[in-house]
RNA sequence: GGUCGGUUGACCGAGUGGCUAGGUAGCGGUCUGCAAAACCGUGUACGGCGGUUCGAAUCCGCCACCGACCUCCA
């Protein structure tokens, strides 16, 4: 199987050649959410990125094994390997099992990715269901000699690893001038050195997750569960491995030091990372409060927004930009891309339409291989994105009459357009009228049958008075050529 | 402080050593009972100062500003 797809590997920091390990098989690993709250606009860059990978591989023609997990223990919520767990302080908040808290927020996470259009992985493993997986591995890096037992606990000797491997290899760290920059750590002491992180926590008494293990009660590092699962489902060696750019450091950089420590050799082929959405210039995260929950977005309850923006909508504004750039949210911005998706979907629908010519003046096989291009470099989807409002401007002209196609291009151009917006790019379209119920439907095109007998006796009052009033209750009337459309405002 | 990245027209956002994306908004037009929508046309912008070059927004240096990571975060 051939492709000429190229993606920047973070690994080497240079645009590689895509060349799986075992074609026509594509083993493909995401880091996934921590569920102890709702889903932000922040959870759906890396969903789509990573969704958009998928499609196109699966497009290529390889059977693409994707996984991306669930966290739902072992994430830690302050300094390094201290503080509480994230899942079991919302559960203490919310008078909740943590396991509810976990099927609570995965359940929402789920709707919303289905919201936009996002594709569910192949395998979605969650790391309370790999305790004993994790633990294997766990003892595996005991017997390699780079972890070692503190009083119920196992951390991984990253001072020792970096003797023989390159710690930092990833970020571009230097543990020298990690270890130099560091500040001493409070309640630390069972680490022989700061930058040392767990592989397994002692639970303390009244730490509701825990498992029984060779080390006595307890519960996994964070970092170990991608390690884990992505060796169990994918291989001891694996193609892509994907995640947010934030995520770099420690958590990828750890997860090669344990995978290379357990098994003597790096798991992961290409390194991906997409960028941070921005709010006024800033990253937005929970921890900051700055963040927009995508149900908020949806709906536009929140302060910040004008309006609400459907999640085709989001899907496509992040698709504007090219996953390793920052994107910076704004209500302009949403805006332009609710329009331009607008326009996109126009141009299609007019593609249908179009009238047969006995020649073509322009050429559909460039724009094809252009459309190609763009996406085999490093998934470059505003570059796709452009090429496609190009035809669409072209197809326009045919339907003026100022250009032609043959009746071969125009299929083929539907063909086009098809694959690369619906099955690649993932979006679709939504009918703003899809969301009202069938009495509310039922009233309002009865309304519009009463303007519309207005109309024909010229009754130019009565027409426009209906429009009007609809107008205040929300609903925008357009009279076209082909009747009458309506949407909510 | 360390490491890395960025600074593009009104806004968002690509890209390239010379042929100077795309979307949105604006302006002009077509269409329409009007309105809206739609469509067409229209904009030589690349932080500052030097340097390399026949030619730089694109390469190099310095400066300024912004951000990310260095603690959890997608």
């Amino acid at each position: 199987m051939e492709n000429h797809l190229v993606i920047y590997n973070t690994l080497t920091r240079e645009k590689e050649a895509f060349i799986p390990l075992h074609p026509p098989f594509v083993g493909l690993y995401v880091c996934g959410p921590t569920v102890y709250s709702d889903a932000h606009l922040g959870h759906a860059r890396p969903a789509i990125t990573f969704d958009l990978l998928y499609r196109y591989l699966t497009h290529l023609g390889y059977s693409v094994r994707y996984v991306r997990n669930i966290t739902d223990v072992g994430h830690l919520e302050n300094d390094a390997d201290e503080g509480e767990d994230k899942i079991e302080k919302k559960a203490r908040i919310e008078h909740l099992e943590p396991m509810e808290v976990v099927q609570k927020y995965m359940n929402t996470y789920h709707r919303n990715m289905d919201q936009l259009n996002v594709l569910p992985p192949s395998i979605e493993p969650r790391a309370s269901g790999h305790i004993i997986e994790q633990q294997e591995f766990v003892k595996r890096i005991l017997n390699s000699g780079y972890a070692y037992e503190v009083n119920g606990s196992v951390y991984f000797d990253v001072v020792k690893y970096s003797r023989n491997n390159s710690y930092g290899k990833l970020s571009g760290r230097v543990l020298e001038e990690l270890i130099a920059g560091s500040r001493d750590l409070e309640g630390a002491e069972e680490k022989r050195n700061p930058f040392d992180f767990a592989l397994w926590k002692k639970a303390s008494p009244d730490h509701l997750m825990r498992w029984p293990s060779p080390w006595g009660e307890g519960y996994p590092g964070w970092h170990l569960e991608c390690s884990t699962m992505s060796v169990k489902y994918l291989g001891e060696v694996f193609d892509i491995h994907g995640g947010g750019i934030d995520l770099l450091f420690p958590h990828h950089e750890c997860e090669i030091a344990q995978s290379s420590a357990a098994m003597g050799k790096e798991s992961v082929r290409y390194w991906m990372h997409n960028n941070m959405i921005t709010i006024n210039g800033q990253k937005m995260a929970r921890s900051l409060g700055n963040f927009i929950t995508l149900d908020q977005l949806f709906s536009g309850n929140h302060p910040a927004l004008e309006k609400p923006y459907s999640p085709m909508t989001i899907r496509f504004f992040i698709l504007q930009a090219h996953y390793r750039s920052t994107v910076d949210f704004s209500n302009d911005a949403l805006r332009a891309a609710e329009k331009g998706l607008q326009r996109l979907f126009k141009g299609m629908d007019t593609l249908k339409k179009l009238k047969p010519s006995d020649t073509s003046s322009f050429d559909t096989a460039e724009l094809r291989r252009k459309c190609y291009e763009s996406l085999d470099d490093d998934l470059n989807s505003p570059v796709l994105l452009s090429y496609l409002f190009d035809g669409v401007k072209h197809i326009n002209s045919v339907n003026d009459g100022s250009e032609t196609l043959t009746s071969d291009d125009i299929v083929s151009l539907k063909e086009l357009y098809d694959t690369f917006v619906y099955k690649i790019l993932g979006l679709k379209e939504e009918s703003s009228a899809a969301g009202s119920d069938k009495l509310t439907r039922e009233l309002i095109e009865m309304i519009i049958s009463l303007r519309q007998a207005a109309r024909e006796k010229k009754d130019w009052q009565t027409s426009d008075k209906i429009r009007a009033d609809l107008r205040k209750a929300g609903i925008i009337l357009k009279d076209t050529n082909e009747g009458v459309n309506w949407e909510f405002e």
